[in-house]
DNA sequence: AACTATTTATAAGA
DNA sequence: TTCTTATAAATAGTT
């Protein structure tokens, strides 16, 4: 849609790059503006230009949120990953703390440059952060799904009671006395659950 | 570009809203590519539909890669935050913080020796670690807080279980357990245990 | 899912 | 960067 047709691949003129970069940029954001508000939905878009440059814009609802929303259906896949897959994940991190080693078991350790242990120092930090942020993000999932189990486990219980409840009132109409001493022998049932709950 | 102009508004037919939700969709992951490709820039886009189900696509780079760029990018202007704001949220470290920025606000700023930004340093560092291991061991808390509480409903619901298959083949056969519902009195065994729980 | 009349985006030029 | 305009591309309504 100009004046002639471009093929899409990289545009080598540098200034004609950076005018279509930023001409594409903000046909793109409107478009998702347009769609999120057509369509009532969230959409995030985040532009990396080649100069490493972040643009972003979110329709709908907050950048984070939408996010959050990916790494919540990312954690769900990561967790149906076998073993042998994470280990493949944390490689890099295991090359990188390789590379240190090598350089500070070097004899000639006070040849190296500031400027490497700049680098490193920086490279150990993001490994560092990815770690944290795995770490929260596999612990709050952990909660989550415990917490699910918790109310699952709740109605379960709650279904038995009621019916337990609907047991002993066709018991009580019948019958008197006996059963109490049985079960506290045989069971200790009540004792026992009100234990665990200290 | 259709055959008649449309309102950015929302789409109140919805299997119209359901077909524009597709096509643009389809579209604006399709310009994002080309603005990629075209100027050789890495870009997210996360769509997530008013029912929740999320859509994305990345190009350029993988999504993760270009969420972490944006993170940290939300980082660094977090840094660029007003300082009193974040004294308010840690008030314990209120005063470590207020050294910091008295330090940094001097006029002659460039005055502050290397020794004192050495151990302001180590300072703060600590403070972050302090704040991580807080917040690590109220994970941990709570985790270990729900799985006792989902070990206990197991047992309650197996408990009850049990009691309901008792109750029943008692009944049938020899009215054994009755005991039990005198044993409560109220008959709210199950609930009030349940309520400990909360 | 295709079609096509129209609108919209944008490439090149100024 | 911004505006203009010819043209390509996207898409709304239709089939």
């Amino acid at each position: 849609m100009g004046r002639r047709k471009v093929e899409i691949k990289r545009i080598e003129n540098k200034s004609r790059r950076q005018v279509t970069f930023s001409k594409r940029r903000k046909g793109l954001i409107e478009k998702a503006r347009q769609l999120s508000v057509l369509c009532e939905s969230s959409i995030a878009v985040l532009v990396v230009s080649g100069s490493g440059k972040l643009y972003n814009s979110a329709s709908g609802d907050n950048i984070s949120k939408i996010i959050d929303r990916y790494e919540i259906q990312r954690a769900d896949e990561l967790k149906a990953l076998d073993l042998a897959e994470k280990i493949r994940n944390y490689l890099p991190h295991k090359e990188l703390l390789e590379i240190v080693q090598s350089k500070l078991e070097e004899p000639n350790v006070d040849t190296v440059s500031v400027d490497s242990l700049i680098s490193m120092e920086e490279q150990l930090e993001t490994a560092l952060s990815v770690i944290r942020a795995k770490k929260t993000e596999l612990m709050m999932e952990e909660v989550k799904s415990l917490q699910e189990t918790e109310m699952l486990l709740r109605e379960e219980n709650q279904i038995l009671a009621s019916h337990s409840q609907l047991g002993k009132n066709t018991f009580l109409v019948t019958e008197g006395e006996r059963g109490m001493s049985r079960e506290n022998g045989s069971g200790n049932k009540v004792p026992e659950t009100l234990a665990l709950l200290k």
